[in-house]
Formats: C-alpha cells, structure tokens, sequence
DNA sequence: CCGGCAAGTTGTATTCTGCAACCGGATTCA
DNA sequence: TGAATCCGGTTGCAGAATACAACTTGCCGG
C-alpha cells in the first residue's frame, strides 16, 4: 500500500470515529439548538441573506427539511425573511438580532470545547487542517 | 481575531458539516446498514462479545434504543444472542459470518468512497491530512 | 424470603428526514 | 403573446432513530 492509500484509510477511520462522538454528543451541547439549526444560522452569519435552495444544497438536505427547519427558526424569532424584490420566488433570510445573539452563545460554547480540544496545536497547522477539511466538504 | 482563532472557527464548522453529512449518506450508501448499525457492528467486530448495556454506555445511547437495533440486526442474522450462563438477565452479542461478511463489504465501499473523494489531492497533504484527523481525535 | 438493583423489552411521543404532489412566479421559445 | 417548462418553496405522508418511562425477569445482600 502506497503512503497515499495508507492516509486514507487513516483519514476514513478517523473521519468515522468522529462521526461517532459527533453524533453522541451533538444533542447534549445545546438543546436549544439542534446541530442543523445551529449550522443554517451559521451560515446565515457569514454569508449574510441567503435562500433555502442554496442552504439545502449546501448541506445535501432536502428542500422540505430546510423549509421546515428555517420555518421553526422563524416562529423562534431567530430568523426573518423577506421577498427578493426581483424574484417573487424567492425568500431572502437573515439573522435577527435574537438570532444572531443565541448564535453567538452557542458558537461560544462550542469554541471553547475546540479549543480545548486544540489547544496546543501550532498555528500553522490549525489553518492547514482548516484548509483541508474544507477543500474535504467542498 | 487572530488567523488561528479563524481557523478553530472553520474547523469547528467543517467538522459539524462532515458529521452531518456522514449520518446522511450511510444511509444511502448501505441502506442495509444505518450508521449506528455499522458502529454496532464494528464494536462486535473489534471486541468480541459484549453487552447490550456496554455498547449504549460507549456510544451513549438509550438501552432501549439499543435493544430495538440489537433486535433488527438479529432478525437480519447479522449478530447472535446468548444468555450468559453466570447471569441469566446477561445476554452476550457476537458476529455471525453474515454480520462479518456484510460488514467487510461496507467497509470496503465505505473506503472506496473516501479514495473517490479523496482523488487528485497529492499525497502530502493527505499525509497531513491523517496526521491532523488523528491528532485531533486523539 | 424480601427489597432493591441490573439487564432488556415494549409502549408512547417527538424529531428529523426524504419523497412526491402541489402552488405560484419566472423564463423560454415558437 | 401564450403555452410549456423551470425553479423556489410548502405541505402531506411515511419511515427511521431516539429518549423516557413503565414493566419483566433475574441477581444479590440483609
């Protein structure tokens, strides 16, 4: 097996190992926030307005899953939408303010246990490893 | 904040996104096989016999959650029971060559999606790659 | 023997999800 | 321009996973 093929085997078993604590631990960090309601305002926050469509097909959910969930955000108050004046289709959502502080709670919390978790690591290393699990998600 | 704040930020991000994903596409991939299933089998796998109990302890599940997978991965002839003989409420769980003969395969599918996935990336960054998966899961 | 604890099972309710059918606005093309 | 089509979003429905609680059965210390 080459040096390639030996790192992704590693890659695949560590990526599965994760999945696994994720998923234990992913409902007990915030209740009040499931973790994709967690990632869509996420998104929301750095990309500013987006659509439905382009949340559900970054995040391979179905189109009704979104529609739900960003549904169940706006009854929370966390999310607003509005119509694109140039697309009547088309519903631009945004953080609120509510939204936008519980995300920052959340996020805070959750900083903190990964930077726990890495603390440690060499800077440098930090924005590698960042760089490779986006180019991963891509 | 500073480049390795960001970075923590992202890998946070990516992190949450590979775990969602995972969850969503094992499904897909061997809808034989749930990701919990996979797991539940893997454990048997590596360990041998154990307790229903032990494996809702490690992966933190309900015993009645387990029970119920315990039970379809039974009626699907992927694993065995046996009443403990120095404790009749103990019941021991193993592999059967079934179980082991569809686990190998979706381990094998689950490695060719990962090689897929993982193509045209050079080999030092996969080695690094690895590297950090396995540092950070440490 | 009894009370309490441990292992599993089952009933119930909730949540998340995808698929399919549908609605209404936008676009294309003949 | 008008019909066919496409696209964004919603809703009805069904299935899976899960937690919690009540229960059954077996074990063990007084």
């Amino acid at each position: 097996m080459t040096a390639a093929e030996t790192a992704i085997e590693t890659i695949q078993r560590e990526m599965t190992v994760f999945a696994r604590r994720a998923r234990a631990s992913a409902g007990r960090m915030h209740p009040e926030l499931s973790l994709v309601s967690y990632t869509l305002l996420g998104h929301l926050e750095e990309r500013g307005g987006c659509r439905a469509t382009d949340l559900a097909a970054h995040y391979a959910l179905d189109k009704s899953t979104v529609s739900r969930q960003v549904a169940a955000l706006e009854r929370a108050g966390l999310v607003a939408r509005r119509v694109d004046p140039d697309d009547h289709r088309v519903q631009v959502l945004d953080l609120t303010e509510a939204g936008r502080e519980i995300l920052s709670q959340v996020h805070d919390s959750r900083r903190a246990a990964f930077r726990e978790r890495l603390s440690g690591w060499p800077p440098e290393d930090l924005t590698r490893f960042a760089t490779y699990l986006t180019r991963y998600n891509a």
